[in-house]
RNA sequence: GCCGCGUUCGUCUAGGGGUCUAGGACGCUGGCCUUUCACGCCGGUAACACGGGUUCGAAUCCCGUACGCGGUACCA
């Protein structure tokens, strides 16, 4: 029997949550919601790795959670939520750490650098050329710095009695191959000759990404790694130490990465510039629903072998097979992205869509009644593409301030004011102020005038709304009231002449 | 430079030797519906990077090239 399914997201606390790591985060939540479901366990794991302490952002962890609850993943482990792995804040597990690069140190498969970062600087000029721009600290040039392999034991000693900073690096020889059977890739291999003799210890005395994952991974009986392309490069380091602890190391999975629309890097910059949201919490600024932005990202890289492409998380749970990934990297579509949410968003019961919109919709018009909020959201959901769309309805809280140019230029006629007009005062004698009986109405008139039923609608529309566009006329007039309806009516019948 | 990973419509993708005159979705677009705007429905546009090979047959397998992305830190 193989053991539970334990997968973590971990993130490391340097700023605001980004969409690819949600991306992240979401495959980890849906493949192991899908273990749990099938009885093979099924933990999903939050590990805050903060040991890089210069760029440490305090209220980064705030927001990674923020972000995950929002977006509908719940953790199963982590800071705070117990579990018996505690703790997981990287920089409380130094012991840990410390221990096994112990270990390491004895074995040899390890030794101490004392290299200052400009001696570091010094070797890489003195030995990059044309053709290897970036020279490596690894078996071909260790040998001319200093460390525990050209000093002398007693040296070495001396220093270290001294207070001398040093690093612990990783002694890797050349001359090995080293492969793994990714989850999404398949076979993928690489040659030690290749890899560096990595730090894994630094010497403040955290350490590296690399040891810290990989002890800690072990220690957390995390089964399965599942996270960005970006790290399929540091893989061998991985299954180099995996192999140094005498440890199994755990299966493991690469994400193509998302990027940019026009097929770059989806950074910071890159994104701003091009009007494209990066982080989770802009996502949700811009009124981005939480649902949408999963189904979308889920189908980033990813498609069920189906024609269905709106999914809800649960429904992606069971859909959802790691297997299916795709290998290439995915350009960020904003339009699709869109059209996801104005689908998620019409989706929801009318009155979900109002408390969704009615922020945006009391910023402009004040205070609103429940009831009335989710009859809008009712009548104008299959127009919508964000929920604060609803607010650009205002006219269904407060008399129109002014009317579209363009409209009145095309739809309001010599006869306009007259006809509106006389629209008021068949209303004004109407007292069901049905959808029925305010179509009757405007027949009526139209063939009591001889005027097309369009010389009054398109006017009574601008006169109530302001616009050309929008839902029926006469479920709109109901809603705007009767009230509402005759004085705007007027009103428009003045000032529009 | 070197290492790794990739490459099907503009974009997300299906497809894994014949069923591919390459399917779906977004976008764009023509029409229908509707005396508004949307929604919906019907239609259109548009792709197997290139070159060799293997095979009766290749989008699918192999090799090479090109291009893209990632890595090449005491960052993750």
């Amino acid at each position: 029997m193989p053991d539970p399914v334990r997968v973590r997201f971990a993130p490391s606390p340097t700023g605001l949550l980004h969409i690819g790591g949600l991306r992240t985060a979401l495959t980890n939540y849906l493949f192991a919601r899908q273990a749990a479901e099938d009885g093979r366990g099924g933990t999903f794991v939050l590990r805050i790795e903060d040991t890089d302490r210069a760029r440490y952002v305090p209220e980064a962890e705030a927001d990674i959670r923020d972000a995950l609850r929002w977006a509908g993943l719940a953790l199963d482990e982590g800071p705070g939520l117990g579990g018996g792995f505690a703790p997981y804040y990287q920089s409380e597990r130094t012991d840990l750490y410390r221990e096994h690069v112990g270990r390491l140190l004895e074995s040899g498969h390890s030794y101490i650098a004392f290299d200052t970062e400009e001696e570091l600087a010094a070797m890489r000029d003195r030995l990059a050329t044309k053709d290897n721009p970036t020279p490596r600290y690894d078996a071909a040039t260790r040998g001319q710095m200093t460390n525990a392999l050209t000093l002398p034991p007693d040296e070495v000693q001396r220093r270290l009695a001294a207070g001398q900073e040093h690093v612990v690096r990783l002694k890797v020889e050349p001359g090995r191959a080293v492969q793994f059977e990714d989850l999404i890739r398949g076979p993928v291999a690489f040659e030690t000759a290749e890899v560096d003799d990595q730090v894994l210890l630094k010497s403040d005395g955290h350490p590296t990404y690399h040891l810290a994952n990989v002890i800690d991974d072990h220690a957390m009986a995390i089964t399965h790694v599942i996270r960005g392309e970006e790290w399929l490069p540091s893989v061998p380091k991985h299954l180099l130490l995996y192999e140094a602890l005498g440890w199994t190391p755990p299966r493991m999975a690469h994400l193509p990465l998302i990027l940019s629309p026009t097929g770059g890097k989806l950074s910071k910059r890159n994104a701003d510039t091009m009007g494209i949201p990066v982080s989770v919490r802009d996502y949700r600024a811009a009124g981005y629903e939480p649902e949408a932005l999963v189904n979308f990202l889920a189908l980033l890289g990813w498609n069920p072998g189906t024609e269905q492409e709106l999914f809800s998380l649960a429904e992606l749970v069971d859909a959802y097979s790691i297997e299916r990934t795709g290998h290439a990297g995915a350009q960020f579509d904003l339009g699709k992205l869109q059209w996801f949410n104005a689908q998620h968003l019409r989706a929801l019961p009318a009155a979900e869509i109002a408390e969704r919109a009615r922020p945006a919709v009391e910023a402009r018009v004040g205070p609103v009644e429940a009831g009335h909020l989710a009859a809008v959201a009712a009548l104008m959901r299959e127009r919508l593409t964000f929920a604060h769309d609803l607010a650009d309805a205002a006219y269904f809280f407060e008399d129109p301030a002014a009317y579209d140019e363009q409209g009145v230029k095309k739809r309001w006629k010599d006869d306009s004011a007259a006809l509106v007009r006389a629209y008021a005062d068949r209303l004004d004698a109407d007292a069901a102020f049905t959808e029925a009986s305010t179509e009757a109405a405007m027949r009526d008139l139209a063939e009591a005038e001889g005027a097309g039923f369009g010389r009054i609608i398109h006017p009574v529309r601008l006169a109530v709304t302001g616009t050309t566009a929008g839902a029926g006329m006469f479920e709109t007039l109901v809603l705007v009231g009767r009230e509402a309806t005759l004085r705007r009516l007027r009103r428009a019948a003045d000032t529009l002449g």
